[in-house]
DNA sequence: GTCTATACCCCGATAGAC
DNA sequence: GTCTATCGGGGTATAGAC
């Protein structure tokens, strides 16, 4: 938000047409240096060279790197979080970890620099507030899947937890091993859950 | 190594003893500020502050602050993977992945700087080389507890990859939640471990 | 063998000119 | 909206004091 929301009718994004080309150029540059190189590595003078622009001129679209950086992450986030919350609502709930399962290991498959650009950006960025934000959509998924058992709710937090790290391993071997079959992978850990959800 | 072996009848450590209090000296301190404030955060003038010398003089013992890093990382591996071992050669066989998770996870439990500053130097030292390293070891105590199924050597090494990044996640959501009962969750991954390879 | 002083260059961020 | 100039601070290399 280079410009805050000034005095017009439109709530709805508030920005120029050059303004949301340059954020979504600078976002796209982002992405590709951090991936390639780590946050420390992605400068942002290599990101304005990258985008045809200097440095200080990435400075005036967002206020800081770490604004970028968290700025190229949601992105990122977005479109995982709609392709897997679109698999999963395509299918029975009793098939819904499973679907969770495959949905975002398949994605990060075919995006390595998504992949990549989350790591850095959720081992860079404080925390990330609420670590709940990540297992807790999985748990409902699994409470949704089991109901029978959904008293004890510590299970299905420690279920997603589990299943969200293994998740996080198998794409990660993947960015040091290209020929590691991630799909075989994620077929194993869809057989363990339901093996030890039944 | 500060000095490298040079031409001496004793192989083992061939260090003064200044240079060995300097270099433990220096990695905890350097263990601590990764811990607390992150890769970036621990500058070497910081470091060095913390240890009452100059940064100058930390690059006397240290090339750089990448070697730093990484023996300090060398430094907090080796006690987790001494108690690991020991916890799984005194046991069964077939109780060796159990114990693997257990002594893991309850060693990262007690010791929340070394998981912060092993997820720091993992994420920051160019690709750990070798990623083989992390699961194999796994893998084959988790062969060793099935030799029936030993056939398909895949199914080892996709379930090691899943248990190691299964326990990342429990040992990091501690780590923002104090209050986490990981203990719990141990239990509940040995149980699914168990129930699959059975 | 151990350490200090100094200087270099790159980075993120700010101020102000155009 | 983008630039140049500048500042503080980081990692690193070297020279040399003790």
């Amino acid at each position: 938000m280079a410009r805050d929301a000034s005095r017009g009718v439109r709530p709805p994004t508030e920005l120029t047409l050059t303004e949301r080309a340059r954020r979504s150029q600078l976002i796209a540059a982002t992405i590709d240096l951090v991936a390639e190189r780590g946050y420390a590595g992605a400068s942002l003078a290599g990101i304005a060279q990258n985008a045809g622009i200097t440095k200080a001129a990435v400075l005036y679209h967002f206020p800081s790197k770490a604004h970028l950086v968290r700025a190229a992450y949601e992105h990122v986030i977005d479109a995982l979080v709609q392709e897997v919350a679109g698999a999963v609502e395509s299918v029975e709930v009793g098939d819904g970890p499973a679907a969770y399962i495959r949905s975002m290991i398949s994605h990060l498959h075919e995006h390595p620099h998504h992949t990549r650009m989350i790591i850095e950006a959720m081992t860079h960025d404080e925390g990330d507030g609420d670590s709940a934000e990540r297992w807790r959509p999985l748990a409902d998924i699994i409470a949704a899947a089991h109901p029978v058992r959904a008293a004890d709710e510590g299970n299905a937090k420690n279920t997603a937890i589990i299943i969200g790290g293994a998740i996080n391993a198998i794409v990660a071997e993947r960015l040091q091993d290209p020929d590691y079959d991630t799909a075989a992978a994620a077929e194993q850990l869809v057989r363990m859950v339901e093996r030890s959800t039944r």
